[in-house]
DNA sequence: GCTATCGGAAAGGTACACTATCCATATGCG
DNA sequence: CGCATATGGATAGTGTACCTTTCCGATAGC
């Protein structure tokens, strides 16, 4: 209860209808709100700061759906370090026009492309520079698993929902995903190095 | 400088070698080792405690390449909040049916399936329940992508270095795949929604 | 009229990841 | 030899983020 005043001085749920200068009225969609916040905090890992930027996204309501989607997108996708290594850079511009993004994205200018540039700065400083060697094979499982979001996503009924569909499936999606990567680790490491059942257990 | 003497103090990095009561030397190993740490904290978001796990888990010596690897992927991998909804504990069990891994994990006991199901069940909660729905396409999608993990791994000379690069690969992955269906999004989002080009910037 | 509860604001607390200071030793330079 | 500087090791302090507690005045309900 406390959390809940703090989310409300934060400026992260909307404060209730006050029926008397000390009673407030909270409905349906406060509470759907506030366990939004609570998913992309807890499961999202998303900081108070980057949820307020992300719901302020969320409830602008004068722009075209695609361009709201990409606002929340970049609001959802925090950068990483400030410094990458300028060949990071490059190995991303080379896999954008290895499939023809190269005219969509300034490497620097969007949060993603900064994520993925850091991420790969980071492979090169601890003597991983090959691991882009990955890229490829990572766009073509991405493509599935967005398919899959697309097409949830497209469910929805309003485009209100749409919007918040795309903020949970994306986030939620993301340690989705990172658990389902893991089986699939396990899965392959058991095929080739398990002589036999028995010692697949995990603790 | 100071950071160095805080995760020696941590037990992050192994003390160097006293060549006289007041000088110890580092070698490159040393350097390896803190560039791994810095990926771990800086890409990988792992806490300082998680990163002393995982390296005490790369640090096993006698265990078979299999045990080792599960161990590590337990360390890199978090659990998420402690109380499960029921039903996406349920969502959890049917999918393993579906892909007969029942039989390789319990839900509770690991941190994977911990995250899974966490996952699953924060989508409850923000009534997206119906969410599980992609789980086989991004079973599929982590396949291919769990191919190519696979394959760079397997590329490396030493054990030692498959357990890195294990590391590596996955925590720095997570971030590259983040990064990689962000962009597979945007190009669905583009596909389906925009009308021409011009407006399909980030920012 | 009396108590319990609520909204709102301000101060306090906790956990984490550093960072700064101190001190004794000891090395290198003149 | 003597002294400034650097180093290892320990202790204490800093900053940030996320809550939590406390207080206050007002009112709702009995």
């Amino acid at each position: 209860m406390p959390t809940i005043k703090y989310y409300l001085r934060e400026g992260l749920l909307p404060a209730g209808v006050l029926t008397s200068p000390n009673q407030a009225h909270y409905d349906d969609e406060h509470l759907r709100r506030l366990r939004l916040v609570r998913a992309l905090v807890d499961v999202g890992g998303l900081s108070i700061a980057s949820v307020r930027e992300v719901l302020a996204a969320v409830d602008t309501r004068d722009d075209s759906l695609h361009n709201k989607l990409g606002k929340v997108q970049e609001a959802i996708s925090q950068p990483g370090s400030a410094d990458l290594d300028p060949l990071a850079v490059k190995d991303v511009q080379e896999f954008f026009g290895r499939h023809g993004e190269d005219e969509c994205y300034d490497v620097t200018q969007s949060n993603v492309t900064h994520m993925l540039a850091a991420a790969l700065s980071a492979a090169r400083s601890v003597g991983h520079d090959h691991f882009r060697q990955v890229l490829d094979a990572y766009l073509e499982g991405a493509k599935i698993i967005a398919q899959a979001d697309v097409e949830y996503i497209a469910q929805q009924r309003s485009s209100d929902d749409v919007i918040e569909a795309m903020v949970v499936g994306t986030l939620i999606g993301d340690t989705v995903l990172k658990a389902v990567r893991r089986l699939a680790h396990a899965q392959l490491s058991r095929a080739m190095f398990s002589d036999g059942p028995g010692d697949a257990t995990p603790n």
